[in-house]
Formats: structure tokens, sequence, C-alpha cells
RNA sequence: GGUGCCUUAGCUCAGUCGGUAGAGCAAAGGACUGAAAAUCCUUGUGUCCCUGGUUCGAUUCCUGGAGGCACCA
């Protein structure tokens, strides 16, 4: 869509800097399949949260979270204005709104609990959160095993049950947020996902993936235009399949991030090409 | 040139012993509290290639035609 440019250009005119909420910029060993911003953009504008972690550290929206407020209490000494750009919209609600306190979960225990899903099917744990949780039996998509793995995995760590961790309150900020989402026509979207596509093959994705083959099976690496080409590498599908697939998964994803903020309902749009408007937009809130 | 088979949803193909049709993939929409570029849910009307004929009724049977594939010349 283009949020990195115009973040750059917001950032310079307030003379101030960009904290990246994006769930796959922020390992170091991804590059050129995260579009991540260049060289030279990094040296326009101070960017936090890129290449700050390793794709062997487990990493989520509660870490975000803490770090990012960690971040902002010291950065607003300085600054009146911070910009956070991304597409990752829960570690962007993580920070607005706050996520629950959970304890952090040991990964074994994880890493047992999808063993036994293999094993045992989705049934098995439909019956295990019937049985441990029956209050977020009640709001669980049961069909998605990964959510209820999670509140599987909080129960055998703590003894409680994952819905007794929800409060649904929204934690309070001592910062003012001001929502701001670009959008444009689907067409136009799409064109550019497919042009940014065949750029990320002709900057050498396929050579970033090969070198990072060692590290398949993190979860940094379950993500568009790296699984796709370890199939192609496996001899699974042709390399113009991997890139269409890449194209395609791309736009489901893009899809997926509009669902999220337009239903939020929270944030104020406007195309990528009107940068004055966005500050005029700002200016207004914030001499209030 | 001859013979046989095929032509149904954007793609690959089922099917209707004649009562206007359905899967997978794609696509569209949606959900989301520490895996989120992840994970999951919902949604299938399309001149059933064209043309005549038989029939109350044809995408389905028959005639002719067009395109594709295979084999024989």
């Amino acid at each position: 869509m283009g949020k990195t440019g115009l973040a750059i250009k917001l950032a310079r005119h307030y003379n101030t800097l960009i904290i990246s909420a994006d769930s796959r910029q922020f390992y170091k060993e991804l590059n050129i399949g995260t579009a991540k911003p260049t060289q030279e953009q990094l040296q326009q504008a101070p960017h936090l949260f890129v290449s700050t972690k390793s794709v062997t550290e487990l990493y989520g929206a509660g870490h975000f979270e803490k770090e990012v407020i960690a971040t902002l209490d010291e950065k607003f000494k300085h600054h009146k204005i911070i910009f956070m750009v991304g597409g990752s919209g829960l570690y962007i609600d993580a920070v607005l709104n706050g996520v629950d306190d959970f304890i952090e979960v040991p990964e074994k225990i994880r890493e047992q609990l999808n063993l036994e899903f293999s094993k045992k099917g989705v049934a098995w744990l439909q019956a295990e959160i019937k049985k441990h949780d029956p209050v977020y039996f009640e709001s669980v998509d049961a069909q998605n095993p990964q959510r209820m793995i999670r509140a599987l995995e909080v129960f055998q760590h703590t003894g409680f049950p994952y819905s007794s961790f929800l409060s649904r309150k929204k934690t309070s900020r001592d910062f003012v947020p001001v929502k701001i989402m670009i959008n444009t026509s689907r067409e136009k979207l799409y064109g550019q996902i497919n042009d940014r596509v065949d750029e990320m093959i002709r900057q050498g994705l396929l050579d970033e993936v090969k070198n990072l083959l060692a590290f398949k099976n993190f979860n940094a690496l379950k993500t568009v235009g790296y699984k796709e080409l370890y199939d192609y590498i496996e001899g699974k599908i042709s390399f113009e399949t991997a890139i269409d697939k890449i194209k395609q998964h791309t736009r489901n994803y893009a899809k997926r991030q509009i669902t999220w903020f337009k239903n939020k309902d929270l944030f104020k749009e406007f195309e990528p090409t009107e940068p004055d408007n966005i500050i005029s937009y700002i200016n207004e809130i914030v001499s209030d």
C-alpha cells in the first residue's frame, strides 16, 4: 500500500521517529521478503523494532506491547508525536489497548500439545477445552486448533482456565492515539502487490530463502514469500507456481489486514497519496 | 482426408437412466487477547460449444457444424 514511504514523510515533517509494528520486520535474518525499509529509507528517519530479533526467538504480541510501552515512555520525553507503522493488527492493538497479562508459557508445552493434536485431531482439543475451560469453549472457534492450543497451554502451565485471564478491559495509556488507515482500490493494490513480488524476486529473494534453509521450521519462517519458495526448493512446485502463490497469498493477506482495520472501525481512512491531508488531520487533533 | 474420444462455474473436472446441475482449486466476505505475513469460518446461476430434429419438456437422445486431443492414412 505504501506505508513505509508515507511514514518516513510524516516522521520527517514532525522530526520524529518510527516504531515498526510489523511481525516479520522484527527479524534481522528476513530482509527482501518482508519488504523492509531500505538502508536509504532507514537513514531518512529513525526506525525502531526493525531487525532487532532473531528468527530463533519466540516473540509475540505481548512481548511487543511491553517493549514498545517502555520505549514510548522514554521517547515521549523528547518527542510530542511518535509514529507507529505497520500491518500487524494484533500487535498494534496490543500497544493501543493492551493485552491481558498472561504468564510466559514454556515452548515445550506447546510442542507437546501440537504433537498430541497431530495424533488425536481437533475433536480431542475441543474435548480438552470443554473439560478444562467450559467458559472459553462457548466463544472459541472450535475449528481453529491454534486458538485452542493457546488456551490449553495457558491452562496446563498455570492451572487456571485461559478465560480467567481475559478481562476485556482496555488498558489506559498516557498518550492519545490518532489512528490512520490508508486504503486504495483493490485493483490498484493488487497491481502493486504483483509488482512488488516481481521486484523481490529480482532482488534475490530465492537466495535469501536458500540461506535460511536451516531455519525452515521456526515460526518466523512461516511467512508469505518464504514458505512458497521452500516448496519450490524441495521440488514440490515449479518456480513459476511459487511466484504465483506468493502473489496470491500476499493478496489474501492484504485483504485480511483490510478486514481487521476496517472492523476496528476506529481508523480514519486516507489514500496513500494524501500525506498533506494526513498532516492537517493530525495537527487539528494535536492542537486541542 | 478417415476413425474414435472430448467440449458443463475464472481453472481442472463430476453429473443429470430426458424434468435447466455439483466438487476441488481460484475468488469474495468474515473472525481473531502472547504463532497473527499465522490460524480458522462462510459463500457455488453457469448461453451445461453452436445448429436443427424427436419430445409436453433437451445440457442430457438423434442430425449437421465448429474447436481440441489421440490414432490411422
